[in-house]
RNA sequence: GGGCGCGUAGCCUAGCCUGGAUAGGGCACCGGGUUCCUAACCCGGCGGUCGAGGGUUCAAAUCCCUCCGCGCCCGCCA
């Protein structure tokens, strides 16, 4: 009686929920009146969502099967035969070894039309949760402008807390801000000198004209590179950074250290928020030397079951026991001068953070693999019991192979990549439209050029090696951002011209009866699912596989199936493109493309 | 050397967690489609020993083992 029973919130947010309740009960109840033996959570486990014409539901028998030593097919055929046809599920058959389920199609359309145009922008949300969450990603150091290998971190971090949001937690996003280390002290040596005291090298590294009117990314990091190098040659240079470094972790940092740090900061946020990627919080990694979180860690470490101090002075945990590499089973938290390491101020933020939140997240690049495990094993030292969720990416490669390096002029920068995407974009609009105003042209080409680049990172999962090539992040056909942009312009454009821009939009499901129309309605009533999963297991790139292929049945059913001349199933059909679209805009919004009315 | 990740058509990629029906897409290439809601589109074709071998299973791209190739990491750096 899976017919009666009261709608749980799953069931407001999912339309599939009540057909697979009522499959499963089904299929209980045929197993019990057969006298085959059946748990709930094993039919659970195996009834399929397919979610296609020919069997919407789908239950494979073999295991029941071999349990009680039947032939599968002959017990799917036995099973299906015991169930008996429903309103709910009016067909039932057996193929070989599966038992099939196939919804009313109309009532298929009435409940996932329904819902869409019901629930509108939360269409795909799940039940709003208290369990918060905290995301931290990118957490580049301030020492110059982003390039193409870091900003896989950045896009993936952004998606993974709109997933998170969308699928009903609280989240939180952080950026990490290190302003502790070499690298940053490095940007305040050279910034707290006059040029003409720099060395010749750096000085002549930084000449020529300022890029990017100044930028500040771009303006302060300029001679990193040249410093860096530097350094490696000269000791004694290297021996005043090294005390600028000392000075800073004892709180004599110079004022405008924090100044400077955050103006780089302020540089590179302008490039991300391009790709409309912003943070809830800064936390500064000063902070936690600061309120004296870490001396509370080393202290704390220091009389942990296993630390050790070296003959030099400094701390170290024996680590071995927890499955780190033999080489490093000695993982050290405090230098012999008594400072911090990186990793032990890393603890004390991930105490805090630990504190705070329910759910803490990192998105790190696999090179920061053994960091995590590092971290994970001083946690488990200190006996918290709770541990960070990785999700861990590859850097994206340099065209020619290998990291980018900003030495090795290999790196490309976002702005570069930015500012080349929208001068093909703007030269694509201006193939197709020439009624345009220029500010509107240079808005589509904005949201065109971020849309390809969020996409063509998204698309593939983040465990993949990616190599960085022009023509691909570039594309603006078939698998890509602004296909799917396209796609919803399109729809955007038939409710316009049919005057049906906005709701209530009546439509009567027997109408929407095309093999085309199913399709997509089918592919509409996926969307909850397909959010859920994204948001529990962190891959974000199943939502841009989503999101191409609801855009592809859109475009193979806007070829097929005429909207605004179709005659009695005008009004329906507006209605499902108005729902479609609505998918699409969420799906976009999970992404973080921007959805265009028109391009 | 050890650890982690990756290997699917000429190129890119989904599916692997949780084994299940004919391995889905895209690019490129070939052939079609616009008096009709946007052709950044659609239709058709071409192309697969799922790195190799073994094992488990009624069933393996998916799980296990071995090997090969590629990438990353193995600092009192961050």
């Amino acid at each position: 009686m899976a017919d009666s029973r009261a709608p749980t919130a799953a069931e407001a947010t999912d339309p599939w929920t009540p057909w697979a309740a009522a499959g499963r009960a089904g299929l209980l109840d045929a197993a019990r009146a057969l006298g085959v033996p059946c748990e709930p959570a094993a039919v659970e486990a195996a009834l399929e969502v397919k979610a296609v014409p020919e069997h919407d539901l789908a239950f494979p028998t073999h295991r029941l099967a071999a349990a009680v030593h039947r032939p599968a097919p002959e017990l799917a055929a036995a099973l299906a035969g015991a169930i008996p046809p429903s309103r709910t599920l009016p067909q039932v058959t057996s193929e070989g070894a599966y038992v099939n389920f196939r919804v009313d199609p109309v009532e298929l359309v009435r409940s996932t039309l329904g819902l869409v145009l019901a629930r509108g922008a939360t269409y795909g949300h799940g039940p709003r949760g208290t369990s918060s969450v905290c995301v931290e990603h990118t957490s580049a150091n301030p020492t110059g402008p982003f390039h193409i290998g870091r900003v896989r971190n950045a896009i993936i971090g952004d998606t993974l807390a709109r997933a998170l949001r969308a699928s009903g937690a609280p989240v939180t996003t952080q950026y990490y801000v290190d302003d502790m280390g070499r690298q940053s002290a490095m940007i305040t040596w050279l910034w707290t000198r006059p040029e003409a005291d720099w060395p010749a090298p750096v000085r002549e590294a930084s000449a020529g004209p300022t890029e990017r009117g100044g930028k500040a990314d771009h303006r302060r990091g300029r001679p990193y590179p040249a410093l860096s190098a530097y350094l490696k040659e000269h000791p004694e240079t290297a021996a005043s950074v090294a005390d600028l470094v000392r000075r800073i972790e004892t709180g004599e940092a110079p004022p405008e250290h924090a100044a400077i740090a955050r103006e780089v900061l302020a540089g590179m946020l302008a490039s991300l928020a391009r790709l409309g990627i912003a943070f809830d919080e800064f936390v500064w990694e000063s902070q936690f030397v600061r309120d004296g979180a870490v001396a509370s860690v080393l202290a704390r470490l220091r009389a942990a079951p296993h630390a050790v101090e070296e003959e030099n002075g400094a701390w170290a945990i024996e680590a071995g026991s927890y499955g780190l590499p033999k080489e490093s089973d000695r993982v050290v938290f405090q230098r012999a001068d008594g400072t911090s390491l990186y990793v032990s101020r890393d603890v004390a933020y991930h105490l805090a953070k630990l504190g705070r939140y329910a759910r803490v997240v990192d998105v790190l690049g696999q090179d920061h693999r053994l960091h995590a495990r590092t971290l994970e094993a001083l946690l488990a030292e200190l006996g918290e019991p709770r541990r960070p969720e990785f999700v861990l990416y590859q850097d994206i490669t340099a065209p020619q192979g290998g990291r980018m390096s900003t030495r090795g002029g290999s790196a490309v920068w976002l702005d570069d990549l930015l500012d080349e995407a929208v001068e093909r974009a703007r030269g694509e609009v201006l193939q197709r439209r020439n009624d345009l105003p220029p500010d509107q042209v240079a808005a589509i080409a904005e949201a065109v050029a971020t849309g390809a680049v969020r996409f063509h990172v998204l698309r593939v999962a983040p465990e993949k090696p990616v190599k960085f090539r022009w023509e691909e992040a570039l594309s603006f056909e078939g698998r890509s951002g602004p296909f799917v942009q396209y796609a919803y312009a399109r729809a955007s454009s038939v409710l316009r011209k049919g005057e049906a821009d906005r709701p209530p939009y009546p439509f009567e499901p027997e109408r929407l009866a095309d093999p085309e129309e199913l399709a997509l309605v089918r592919i509409l009533s996926r969307f909850p699912r397909t959010v859920a999963y994204a948001a529990r297991s962190a891959h974000v790139h199943t939502l841009a596989g989503y999101a191409h292929e609801l855009a592809d049945q859109f475009n193979r059913f806007y070829h097929a199936v005429p909207v605004l001349t179709g005659g009695e199933a005008r009004a329906s059909r507006i209605a499902l493109v108005a729902a479609y679209r609505q998918t699409l805009g969420n799906a976009l919004g999970l992404l973080g493309l921007v959805p265009l009315e028109t391009m």
